[in-house]
RNA sequence: GGGCGAUUAGCUCAGCUGGUUAGAGCAUCGUGUUGAUAACGCGAGGGUCACUGGUUCGAAUCCAGUAUCGCCCA
């Protein structure tokens, strides 16, 4: 007879390893089986609602580990408040439209030679999108991602469509939308604007410039006759648009004479200067600093009309002179200091790139093309000639650079102004309605309001019209004078067609038959009209996504409780979603906002491009889903996230000690029946009174840091409760009770009883992070087999009664195994001498006085003082003075064959030989197995 | 260049309103067990709290600057 068959050692099914990556999908087929989600929304139908609103990711590409992220935090916060009794209905969105996808999607056309309509390309857009939201789709759900799949939203959908228009015509009712100049890359050859995304940099070589502006009245200004401010440039064509120089107004300037004239140029860029434009002789004088100018003005070096002196921030000391050539139509910076300026937004060229004959610009330019081809430029070669003969060009030289180049045609772009379409945010006092509004939101971190604030505060108006096909047109209309319709009732009356027919009628259908049965305002009745042929800034489209999903439906509510998204969207959703509330409906849309950092790679730094790390599919089909949630867990998202090989198995040791815990004690609970076999409250022993205590501790511990989505902390105190309370403490000490004493004795079965308490809190506490373990682990517990009917996630949140454990026994306990390191020291300092192997094999000896605390509460708890320290004996022996002094030593007696512990002698067993009185009786008390 | 942040052991995190030798877990090393075994126990080493200055009797903790990294804007 092997003794050891006669133990209760721990049996289960449950696999010790997971094997996540293949079972993972068994499992969600099981759920779809059982239609969980609909089972979770109904089990708390009657409970209060709790709506986080999703922010709809870009449907062209496998899910991004960083939407992954995303996805599964959002997860978290929705699978515990569904635990703690909320309705979580979870509406999933995708944002179809925009150009990312028109920009792949053109790519491929011109490849395959294809020359499609705008309509046309349209289609090829949404099928694009709608392949890559099934593909994120599958990817979500393989994450455990729980939600609405059968109500998700897309931006491309009619309805959504329609929402956003009949948005946009609030916006046109309120006074907002205006018409204004904007500069915009574009095209020549291709008649066409671009986006960044659609630029290419490549080296080019251009003509730098050196070119005089005379100053008007220079002695206002401490200046002497025949001053001059000098710009540099490298688009001589440029120049005609010229309407002001600008310069830095804390940076130094100085005057640089030679030959009789005086030219300004910053001080740090006098030598370079005089160098550069070969002035010999030439020598500085005087200090003025930027704003000393402010007011000043110059003479157009050809063209009869003021440049006024503007000050920029923007102006560096890296190149040129610290005087900057502002065209406020041909670039950026330009076109914002001619708006802070009050400067016309001022472009004269046509379509084709050549210059207009507006009455300003010079006759021999007019018809000039600036597009340069075959290295020749003829604008550039006209303005040359022009500023050459006047005597304004005072150098000219190669000038190698990157230049942004046209992605189809090759050729450089130009920065062009174009009308576009703009919302006032000043409007009626709005953006301060917004910022006062934005007090009543809650942040985690508490920095994103500055964050949201410091975006609100600063943007300009918003340019909400873009030259692409792939979105929602922008419903104006033209007569052939120019004058734009857009009305806030024939918008609405459109948006009510494509609601039915969705935004594609605008592309196939003539004017006539898109304002059919529609009344037109008296001044544009009865015209000849022409539909405009711009698109609504993408950011109008999920801005709506409030409105077009939560507004109107009647189990959800309005505004969502949650937004939470990566910190970017400060400048993205969040804020124009928070436009879009507050001008729809006077309130943000959202009571809080949660942001996630970005991920990064090991070392900290941007994670780089290459495809597999950055797909979320590659590190799911690695290592499983659960792994991937619990490194999401693992980390403070509030900062950057790290991402490597090495982090994920990290985590996965942290997964396989968590996995133990769970398979230990789905072992010993396997002869254990909780209905029948439980020991009653009050009745528990010590030490199972005290675990209980630390797992109630945990409850609240995990559920405060669940309540302020700290994550993280979750994840430390499941990994140190597992790790120490539960296997180096409790379990371990337990295992001689478990394994050795009789199946039904007390002791046993109350152990049994707080494991399992243990084990149902334990799987419910990480139910929102690890899904597919904990659900694993409970149909085990129910059935020992891989799948049951029942769900942990259709359980409520975990409570330990109170009543189980006595706080001033659990205090005893804490401190006996506080004791217990000092014990171990000491069986460690027996082993190193060889003396003793394990800690069974060892005696204790305490000495202390009856007035030490410490000794009293052991003698109070000597009967539990070896199972506690896991020796044979402990004894305690009173002294009459001194300190308390503890010693060990190997064991006396005989060693128990069964249980391992020594003891004074054995007794006979029958058939199973000699064994310790308590073996045997144990051994007489139940059956074999 | 501007705005918002981050920087504590190899990794992930604690360290509240400044106060004794800066704490955990994982990892590492040593070791014991072989009745949680692709497990478990015991022990040990490891940090000038990014750097520099300042405030203070005293700073990882407050202030300023620098560096590095991230996001956004330009």
């Amino acid at each position: 007879m092997n003794l050891k068959d006669t133990l209760n050692l721990p049996r289960t099914q449950f696999p010790m390893r997971g094997n996540l990556v293949q079972r993972e999908p068994e499992r969600l087929t099981h759920w779809e089986n059982l239609d969980l989600y609909a089972k979770i929304q109904a089990k708390n139908a009657d409970g209060p609602l709790f709506l986080l609103h999703d922010g709809p990711p870009f449907t062209n590409g496998d899910v991004h580990i960083g939407t992954a992220l995303n996805k599964i935090l959002k997860d978290f916060i929705l699978r515990y408040k569904s635990m703690r009794g909320y309705r979580t209905p979870y509406l999933p969105g995708w944002d179809c439209h925009g150009l990312p996808i028109e920009h792949k999607v053109s790519r491929e056309l011109r490849a395959a030679k294809k020359d499609l309509t705008p309509a046309q390309l349209r289609e090829e857009c949404a099928a694009f999108s709608e392949k890559y939201i099934g593909v994120q789709r599958g990817q979500f759900k393989r994450l455990g991602v729980l939600a609405d799949w059968e109500r998700e939203y897309k931006t491309k959908n009619p309805a959504y469509e329609a929402e956003i228009l009949k948005t946009f015509a609030t916006f046109v009712e309120k006074g907002l939308v205006y018409r204004s100049k904007k500069p915009v890359y574009w095209s020549i050859p291709c008649e066409t604007a671009l986006a960044e995304a659609e630029i290419e940099y490549h080296d080019h070589v251009s003509p730098s410039i050196w070119v005089k502006f005379r100053v008007s009245e220079p002695q206002k200004f401490g200046l002497p006759e025949d001053s001059f401010f000098v710009i540099w440039t490298t688009t001589p064509w440029t120049l005609p648009a010229n309407l002001a120089v600008a310069v830095h107004p804390d940076l130094q300037y100085t005057q640089v004479a030679h030959q009789g004239e005086t030219y300004v140029v910053a001080l740090p860029l006098a030598e370079q200067f005089i160098a550069d434009c070969a002035l010999e002789g030439a020598t500085t004088k005087g200090q003025h600093l930027g704003k000393d100018f402010d007011g000043a003005e110059t003479r157009h070096p050809f063209i009869d009309r003021a440049s006024p002196v503007v000050l920029a921030d923007y102006v560096t000391t890296e190149a040129g002179t610290g005087c900057v050539h502002t065209a406020p139509g041909h670039g950026l910076e330009d076109y914002l200091s001619g708006l802070k300026y009050g400067l016309e937004i001022y472009c004269p060229l046509d379509d084709k790139g050549c210059y207009v004959d507006d009455g300003q610009v010079p006759e021999n330019l007019v018809g000039v093309s600036v597009l340069e081809q075959n290295g020749k430029c003829p604008a550039n070669d006209a303005v040359l000639a022009i500023i050459g003969d006047n005597g304004t060009l005072l150098q000219c030289k190669r000038f190698e650079h990157q230049y942004p180049h046209c992605w189809r045609s090759k050729t450089p772009v130009v920065f062009r102004a174009m009308d576009q379409w703009f919302v006032s945010l000043d409007h009626n006092g709005l953006r301060q309605q917004v910022l006062d509004a934005i007090d009543g939101v809650q942040f985690i971190p508490e920095r994103g309001e500055n964050r949201i604030r410091g975006a609100v505060e600063t943007r300009p108006d918003w340019c909400i019209s873009r030259q692409r096909s792939w979105g929602v047109p922008i419903p104006a209309f033209y007569t052939e004078d120019g004058d734009a319709l857009l009305d806030a009732e024939v918008i609405r009356a459109l948006a009510a067609k494509v609601a039915l027919h969705g935004t594609n009628i605008w592309f196939e259908q003539e004017p006539e038959q898109l304002l059919e049965g529609i009344e037109l305002p008296a001044a544009f009745a009865g015209k000849t009209l022409k539909k405009g042929t711009d698109t609504l800034d993408v950011w109008i489209d999920s801005g709506c996504s409030h409105l077009a999903v939560l507004k109107h439906a009647p189990d959800l509510k309005w505004p969502a409780d949650l937004y939470l998204e990566g910190s970017d969207q400060h400048r993205g959703w969040f804020q124009s979603s928070l436009w879009t509330g507050m001008i729809a409906a006077g309130e943000p849309p959202y009571k809080k906002i949660i942001t996630h950092g970005f991920i990064v790679d090991g070392k900290g730094e941007k994670i780089s491009k290459s495809k597999g790390a950055m797909s979320s599919d590659g590190w799911v089909e690695k290592y499983g889903a659960d792994i991937m949630r619990l490194w999401v867990c693992s980390q403070d998202y509030r900062g950057d996230i790290r991402l490597s090989d090495g982090h994920f198995k990290l985590v996965t040791n942290t997964y396989r000690s968590i996995r133990n815990t769970l398979y230990f004690q789905l072992g010993n609970l396997s002869d254990f029946d909780p209905a029948n076999d439980s020991v009653p409250d009050g009745e528990l022993d010590p030490l199972d009174q005290w675990a209980l205590k630390q797992t109630a501790d945990l409850v609240a511990a995990c559920t405060e840091a669940f309540e302020l989505a700290e994550f993280h902390r979750v994840y430390q105190l499941i990994d140190r409760f597992c790790g120490v309370t539960l296997s180096r403490i409790y379990h371990d000490i337990l295992k001689d009770r478990l394994y050795t004493f009789g199946r039904d004795w007390k002791e046993r079965r109350s152990s049994q009883t707080a494991i399992h308490q243990i084990f149902t809190t334990l799987t419910r506490l990480l139910a929102p992070i690890l899904t597919f373990t904990c659900d694993e682990a409970l149909s085990y517990a129910a059935t020992d087999g891989d799948f049951a009917d029942d769900s942990v996630h259709l359980q409520g949140w975990p409570v330990i009664d109170s009543g189980l454990y006595d706080d001033a026994v659990a205090t005893d306990i804490e401190q006996i195994l506080e004791f217990r390191n000092r014990v171990n020291e000491k069986l460690e300092g027996l082993r190193e001498q060889k003396v003793i192997g394990k800690s069974l094999d060892a005696r204790v000896l305490i000495r202390g006085t009856e007035s030490d605390a410490l000794f009293t509460l052991l003698q109070r708890y000597q009967p539990q003082l070896a199972e506690l320290f896991i020796v044979s004996e402990v004894s305690l022996d009173a002294a009459a003075d001194g300190e308390l002094t503890l010693d060990a030593e190997h064991a006396d007696g005989v060693r128990c064959p069964r249980s391992w512990r020594w003891v004074p002698e054995l007794v006979s067993a029958g058939e199973y030989g000699e064994v310790s009185p308590r073996d045997r009786d144990a051994l007489l008390s139940q059956p074999l197995t």
